[in-house]
DNA sequence: TCTAGTATGAGTGACGAG
DNA sequence: CTCGTCACTCATACTAGA
């Protein structure tokens, strides 16, 4: 859970024989990001992994690897990383202590009384909050009925009275982790009776996801709900360890997520297992096209919480295709008003005039962070002077080409342009000249908004905390940039008591410094700039200083995901990416703290 | 040293023909 | 089902000039 990129580095750094060598870097080490996520899901730690590639060189097999990581858990040399059973509780969101102290009784090969023994501390608060689980608006449930839920139930008659009694507490302890009974007795049918509880949580997630994605993201019209579902599940009963590596995260199309409103297949309800309904509410966001593996990565990170994939063109006038991962309800959502301009036209009302019946765009492609030279723009200039009246039908296609490429506008004749900066942000929701000024050059302001969310779409995910937070909202604003997740916030009048803030580049602290102090802003700002010195105490701090944290948001960055990248993108491992797992490191630590506060 | 301008493909999914 | 085609992508690195 707790993997940093950092880490690595300094692991491998450290135990490297010449000091002077350039620090090693997973992708220079042949290590690919496969490898790496399917090391870390296996619960090693990042130094056992780091230590095993030192040991049997970069171009070991994976095999080889475990086989090297086994010896040192079987030597119990571990002491000073955590082990897989740690991992596994922690990424159940038990407590470190916990934990620790519940493996230190009962020895890490006895996961089930480790359980038994983390579960009646969560016991009292299950039984506050019994798992109902909340209706879905999808046949979900309909579906469930139409299974023979007896032939699911284990009669004394066929088992021996031990087994009996074993499935039972294994089902009472699956339904005090958070899962239902229908899931959880469909594992235990499924899995049978030899596996243990953490093979049947392992079942279970991958039927939630395979079921959700299914369901949440399948064209409505296309749905065949039973038939399908029970196919999957026979499916997933060939492979009962599926995780949700076998389970590639499928992009919806239409890319609407739960849906908008007045929309057909909006869907206002969803079934999040216990241990991640907030408070504290968390908010993540990256590129849905990114590398292959690379969402099933970040969800199993993120308690197995499927990505809403969205792409904000149904919300504005340009394309931005974002996968969010997030603990927030969704029912009762609402957009943001005036809703921005729907279509390029109606955003830029005046390139209407030069618009070429050619041209059919309606909506412009992604706002990226580099923009169109001068010399492109001349050469389309040229080109379509040179052919006066209707171009030829090569001229079209190169021009079309080179305006979706570029996301041009038609500024005068035969002139096509690059966005402004103000027209990037007025697409993507932010008050005009937000980043304008302060010391921010031209390049710097396409770079930053390049890399911005989109808060329309942000907004409308965010707005069930108004409801929720009447008095104000403590944020903790992760990878900030320039404060898409603050102006959301902000034009959904949803006071800001306290925003702490960490961003690295100077120029996005100040425009976000000089958003607060324009708005008015009651509440309180900490800016801080690096992720990777928000150290878990410090978060602690801050918690104690502020009364906890309401909502953790960010996007951690997509360099290494990102399609445009033709250099360095190698994914999650990537040296800006990896910061992904500094989101979940403080993520989980915020989630703990809240937690003992709550008790205390 | 800083800034702006410019060149630099590949990975991925959708779609349709065969 | 396979294959070819198409469209799209929160970028990086180098260079020239101020």
């Amino acid at each position: 859970m707790t993997i940093t990129r950092v880490g690595i580095r300094m692991m491998v750094t450290t135990s490297s024989s010449s000091p002077t060598e350039a620090t090693p870097d997973l992708v220079q080490m042949g290590f690919s990001d496969e490898m790496f996520a399917t090391l870390v899901d296996m619960g090693f730690s990042v130094e056992m992994i780091a230590r095993a590639i030192q040991e049997n060189g970069p171009n070991a097999e994976t095999s080889v690897i475990i086989d090297t990581i086994s010896k040192y858990t079987s030597n119990s040399e571990a002491s000073s990383s955590k082990s897989k059973a740690i991992d596994h509780f922690l990424g159940m969101g038990f407590g470190e202590e916990e934990v620790i102290k519940a493996i230190h009784e009962h020895g890490e090969e006895n996961m089930e009384q480790i359980l038994n023994a983390l579960l009646p501390g969560v016991v009292s608060e299950a039984q506050k909050l019994p798992v109902v689980k909340e209706e879905d608006d999808i046949n979900w449930s309909e579906s469930d009925d139409e299974i023979d839920y007896s032939s699911l139930m284990i009669s004394d008659d066929e088992k021996d009275p031990d087994s009996s009694l074993k499935n039972d507490n294994r089902l009472r302890s699956l339904v005090k982790m958070g899962f239902s009974q229908l899931d959880a007795s469909l594992a235990l049918e499924r899995c049978g009776e030899n596996v243990s509880i953490d093979e049947l949580t392992d079942f279970i997630c991958a039927a939630q996801m395979a079921r959700e994605f299914k369901e949440f993201y399948a064209d409505p019209e296309e749905q065949k709900p039973r038939h399908d579902v029970k196919k999957r599940r026979v499916e997933i009963k060939r492979e009962p360890r599926a995780s949700t590596d076998d389970e590639p995260v499928r992009l919806p199309n239409p890319m609407i997520g739960f849906g908008l409103p007045n929309e057909p297949g909006l869907i206002t309800h969803r079934s999040l297992p216990e241990i991640v309904k907030g408070p504290p509410y968390f908010y993540y966001e990256n590129v849905a096209l990114a590398p292959k593996g690379v969402w099933e990565t970040i969800s199993r990170h993120l308690y197995d919480i499927p990505p809403e994939f969205v792409d904000s063109k149904y919300l504005c006038a340009a394309a931005r295709k974002r996968g969010y991962v997030h603990n927030l309800p969704i029912s009762n959502r609402y957009q943001l008003q005036p809703p921005p301009k729907y279509t390029i036209h109606e955003a830029f009302p005046l390139t209407k005039r030069w618009w070429p019946t050619w041209d059919s765009r309606t909506k412009l492609n992604c706002i990226l962070t580099c923009t169109a030279s001068a010399k492109l723009t001349n050469r389309i200039r040229l080109a379509l002077e040179a052919h006066p009246g209707e171009p030829p039908k090569h001229i079209k296609k190169y021009v079309i080409d080179q305006c979706r490429k570029w996301n041009l506008v038609w500024v005068g004749k035969n002139k096509a342009a690059p966005l402004e900066p103000d027209e990037m942000e007025n697409l993507l929701g932010f008050p005009r000249n937000h980043t304008r000024g302060g010391g921010i050059s031209r390049t710097e302001r396409f770079k930053s908004l390049g890399n911005s969310f989109q808060v329309d779409t942000v907004a409308y995910h965010l707005s069930v905390l108004k409801d929720m937070f009447p008095k104000g909202i403590n944020v903790l604003s992760l990878f900030t940039g320039i404060g898409g997740g603050e102006v959301a916030l902000h034009r959904l009048q949803i006071p800001m008591k306290t925003v702490v803030s960490v961003e690295k580049t100077e120029v996005n602290r100040n425009i976000l410094k000089d958003f607060w102090e324009q708005t008015n802003q009651k509440g309180i700002l900490v800016e801080l700039d690096d992720v990777e010195e928000l150290s878990n105490n410090k978060i602690e701090e801050l918690m104690e200083q502020f009364g906890g944290f309401d909502l953790v948001i960010g996007g951690s960055p997509c360099n290494n995901l990102a399609g445009g990248n033709r250099v360095s993108r190698s994914g999650l491992v990537g040296e800006q990416s990896s910061l992904f797992f500094e989101y979940c490191r403080i993520l989980e630590v915020v989630r703990e703290k809240t937690a003992r506060m709550r008790r205390s």
